[in-house]
RNA sequence: GGCGGCGUACCCAAGUGGCUAAGGGAGAGGUCUGCAAAACCUUUAUGCAGCGGUUCAAAUCCGCUCGCCGCCUCCA
């Protein structure tokens, strides 16, 4: 299996510290507001690395954190005129909320920032003691300085950070690179005792602390956004690896931005979607189906005719389970040679290997996508020769396992066709109930039985109007909401 | 300005040295059908931004040019 590893630039073998275990840290959210696509897509993409994982069958310990203080928080607490705890409650609620709909799993372990306040203060008694940090009016901030490897992850040197000149001038700095790991605290704001007086976290020491404390001083994959690259796990690194003394983090892996009209999609631009309002128009299966058909590296385009045609593409997967299912539901044991077998049968059997050679070289989900509707191609071509006897009842069978085997991953493609239909007819709005839809279907069989195909025509026009296609069949004529 | 990335068909998107450049959507033609739909088949890049170079061999490596984006400030 390999990696894309930021840190060193390259596609790395993938060889856990311990085999067979793999620790893995994800940056979480900041609660302070509804989250947008991006962080749905961040938090899809480490899903399913994680999920993937433990499908191969490693011992995967998942952390992904909460961060529940910070001046965001405090910001929003004074604007909604409530506690900054409980912006931070309504806010994870509403991040479980979001994310249970998306289908991303909960972590194994999901810290957060005030309930490592000991070990915080920890580190940053540590760094003081060995010299990488220092107290300054209740705030200590951590010497750059003295960390020589800092840059190694975001590929930038001091030097050019400063001719960059951006970096807040902060009198209380002993060089502008500095930052913070303990903040002072303002009247009135929240704050925690510390041996340099009240205060709070910095935002990067809280991520150190926790995953050193549930994952060891080194673990093997640190995860978030591209855009935490720097400053954020920057930092990370310079702290942590000052304070153990030992690397940090052997993989690190960031995910690409989703853009609006090629930009990244932000909140300080503006230009984003929560992801509540992308629900309201698109399946939960739709969203994730649409962030995994590109890279996870790669930026992703939001637009509405990329979603449809996600939609789209999920709609001819279950089309083609509803197929399979009906061909099992007949099982006909008498067997009739199909030529197409032999073909079918070398096609299911490689299967398999190819998704997992996608799946191993960095999480290649697209690629793998590609391989599930080269399956099911092969499905309906097989179907289409009519087949027949238990061989081929045994064939279907597996391609319909593997087919569930790689959603399950995905975790997409785990309803019924049925189940599709309805979530069609819900986001679709479709304002006509079953029995609408039966009525007119056997309006339209009497004018069929007169050979009236005007008046067939008709019926079916005005449903497909509203968004219902009909498909005669031998037995029937059976319906289906348009997708896309 | 510094650092990094991207540019593959009408659209989206895999592919990073070597078999016919995956897959999806859209279009065209066909099989099936009363007609459709679905499904399948055929078709749509002698070419991968452009120009050079390395190599027996390049979309893939190197250089330059053009265009777009990201990070350098909170950010998934």
């Amino acid at each position: 299996m390999k990696v894309y590893n930021t840190l060193t630039g390259e596609k790395e073998d993938f060889i856990p510290l311990a085999e067979g275990r793999v620790n893995m840290y994800v940056c979480g959210v900041t609660v302070y507001d509804h989250c947008h696509i991006g962080h749905a897509r961040s938090a899809i993409v480490f899903d399913i690395i994680q999920r993937y994982l433990k499908y191969k069958g490693l011992d995967v310990k998942f952390v992904r954190n909460f961060t529940d203080i910070d001046d965001k928080i405090i910001n929003r607490a004074k604007k909604e005129g409530i506690p900054w705890n409980e912006v931070a409650r309504k806010y994870t609620e509403e991040f479980y909320r979001d994310m249970d709909r998306l289908g991303v799993a909960r972590a194994d372990i999901e810290p957060k920032a005030t309930e490592h306040i000991g070990e915080i203060i920890g580190i940053v008694k540590g760094l003081i003691d060995k010299g990488y940090a220092y107290e300054s009016e209740g705030s200590v901030y951590f010497s750059v300085n003295k960390f020589a490897e800092y840059g190694k992850l975001s590929k930038r040197d001091k030097e050019d950070m400063i001719a960059g000149a951006r970096v807040d001038i902060d009198e209380r700095k002993r060089d502008p690179m500095d930052f913070a790991l303990w903040k002072a605290s303002k009247e009135g704001e929240p704050s925690w005792e510390s041996p340099w007086g009240t205060g709070r976290p910095g935002w990067h020491i809280e991520c150190s602390a926790m995953s050193i404390k549930h994952l060891g001083e080194t673990f093997d994959i640190h995860g978030g956004g591209a855009d935490l690259i720097f400053p954020h796990h920057e930092n990370e690194i310079a702290q942590s690896e000052a304070f153990t003394g030992r690397p940090f983090v052997k993989y690190w892996v960031h995910n690409g931005f989703i853009t609006i009209d090629k930009e990244k999609m932000s909140k300080s631009l503006g230009n984003f979607f929560t992801i509540k309002e992308v629900l309201n128009k698109y399946d939960p299966e739709v969203v994730r189906y649409f962030l995994l058909a590109t890279h996870y590296r790669s930026p992703i385009e939001f637009s509405d005719e990329q979603l449809k045609e996600a939609e789209v593409s999920i709609d001819r997967y279950y089309t083609t389970l509803a197929r399979i299912a009906d061909f099992l539901s007949r099982a006909e044991t008498a067997a009739k040679p199909a030529a197409a077998e032999k073909a079918f049968e070398v096609f299911v059997n490689l299967f398999k290997d190819k998704f997992h050679t996608a799946m191993d070289d960095d999480f290649n989900t697209a690629l793998a996508l590609g391989n599930i509707f080269e399956l099911i191609r092969e499905v309906n071509r097989f179907l289409d020769a009519n087949p027949s006897g238990q061989q081929a009842n045994e064939l279907v069978s597996r391609a319909k396992e593997l087919l569930s085997e790689a959603g399950k991953v995905f975790n997409i493609f785990n309803r019924t066709p049925e189940e599709w239909q309805a979530v069609l007819m819900k986001t679709k709005e479709i304002h006509l109930t079953e029995k609408d839809i039966l009525d007119k279907i056997s309006q339209r069989e009497e004018a069929r039985k007169r050979k009236d195909w005007a008046a067939a025509d008709a019926i079916r026009k005005e449903l497909d109007e509203k968004g219902v296609i009909l498909e005669d069949k031998k037995e029937g004529t059976v319906w289906k909401i348009k997708a896309g």
